[in-house]
DNA sequence: AGACTTCCATATTAATCGATCCAGAAATTA
DNA sequence: TAATTTCTGGATCGATTAATATGGAAGTCT
């Protein structure tokens, strides 16, 4: 697209960094007009406008722009080529370092950015709700993969551990907010993930060499 | 004291209650005084100040309310005439059904009643932060509890049981308000306490029997 | 009955909310 | 240079915010 006329004098990329920071700290309705503009350097009513169309827009703007950055460390959750263990604890150990992190606000835009919503800015709610359902059934694929990979048992057990996963990994936005550290995480990370261990298939002594058998059914 | 003058003509108890639903649904910044009135049985502005001062003394009033009612829940963490285990298990399902009712606005208020907050309404957020830490300190001392009655093992591992607890804890409300039933969480938290009995200390066979031996050291 | 207290309803305060509109300046392209 | 485009700053929109002020009715006490 052939751009003419004045060009805008503020950094529209700068600007979507400054409101997310706001979005991710205060929410969604706290955070004001005033404020946005401000944070993205006094600009005027009208520039606000005109480079974002309105509050709301700009808030799903912010949130792909979450998505695509600081949220990529859920990836793990979708790639295939990771054997299903390994997906879920980075995907966990990434989210607590980031979340803990102090280089931006500490928890998750998409567990608490609309966490406080009147009625008449449900839409904004509903858009982080379904994006945290796209966790949870990313966690389950994982652990149902697991179980076709022959990985987990198929038990009561393994059924609830991908609700557990997902209850801890929500909880986790709290705990970073009220203070607590990557390392404590990392640590209740280590040990939840028991709960993953003591649900594998054991595996026979010396069964890698079993691989080698392949077609024999035992 | 003497109450004289005209008796209020609205029901007091009521009007907490009323509000008690809004900020829990809505949170604390999102509800408006107009709301808060209507629910009230639309009282004036007038009424609305005497009876509660102002939004934020309502909301810790509401606050009150809910620790002393919905929060009674959580009580058995503070209750040392109860094994461990127990308080920690009857406090989690005990909070997992009172959250995923409906009855009344799903979660947890002290997690999301003030979870979006612009910097002025600091205080109050601050009141709920410090009651999730009192929650934190009653998991704390329940393991430590269950340590120094040999029933936990003292390790690494039951270091950080509490951490796991509390966030699992703290994630039901996220859970629960995504739509999370009762059943799917007694389920998990069947699931999660495992990570509690793998840490038992192992009792020996007949072990019961040992207890009228009382004074014999093993 | 009379004094007193606290209620209620109605208006109104200043401030702020998200969102528009306009006029003029500035930078691009032809 | 001229035409075009989109910026900027400032004024302003109606609605809503939390909080006060006023004036009279209503109920409780001595």
């Amino acid at each position: 697209m052939a751009r003419t006329g004045r060009p805008r004098e503020f950094d529209r990329d700068k600007a979507i960094d400054a409101a997310t920071a706001l979005f991710w700290a205060q929410g969604y309705e706290p955070t004001s007009l005033t404020q946005l503009k401000a944070s993205m350097g006094h600009i005027s009513p009208a520039s606000f406008y005109a480079a974002f169309g309105s509050k709301e827009a700009l808030f799903r703007e912010v949130v792909q722009h979450y998505l695509a950055t600081y949220g990529q460390v859920m990836a793990p959750l979708w790639d295939e080529s990771l054997p299903p263990r390994e997906a879920i604890e980075r995907t966990l150990r990434g989210s607590a370092r980031m979340q803990a992190a102090r280089t931006h606000p500490t928890g998750c835009l998409v567990v608490s950015g609309a966490s406080n919503c009147s009625p008449e800015n449900e839409p904004v709610q509903a858009l982080l709700a379904a994006e945290r359902q796209r966790t949870r059934a990313g966690i389950k694929a994982c652990v149902e993969r697991a179980i076709a990979r022959n990985e987990l048992k198929a038990s009561p057990s393994t059924d609830i551990l991908p609700n557990i996963l997902a209850t801890f990994f929500h909880g986790m936005t709290c705990e970073a907010r009220d203070g607590m550290t990557v390392d404590t995480l990392d640590a209740a990370i280590t040990s939840l993930l028991t709960l993953w261990d003591i649900n594998t298939v054991k595996p026979l002594k010396n069964r890698q060499k079993n691989t080698e058998n392949t077609g024999v059914r035992l």
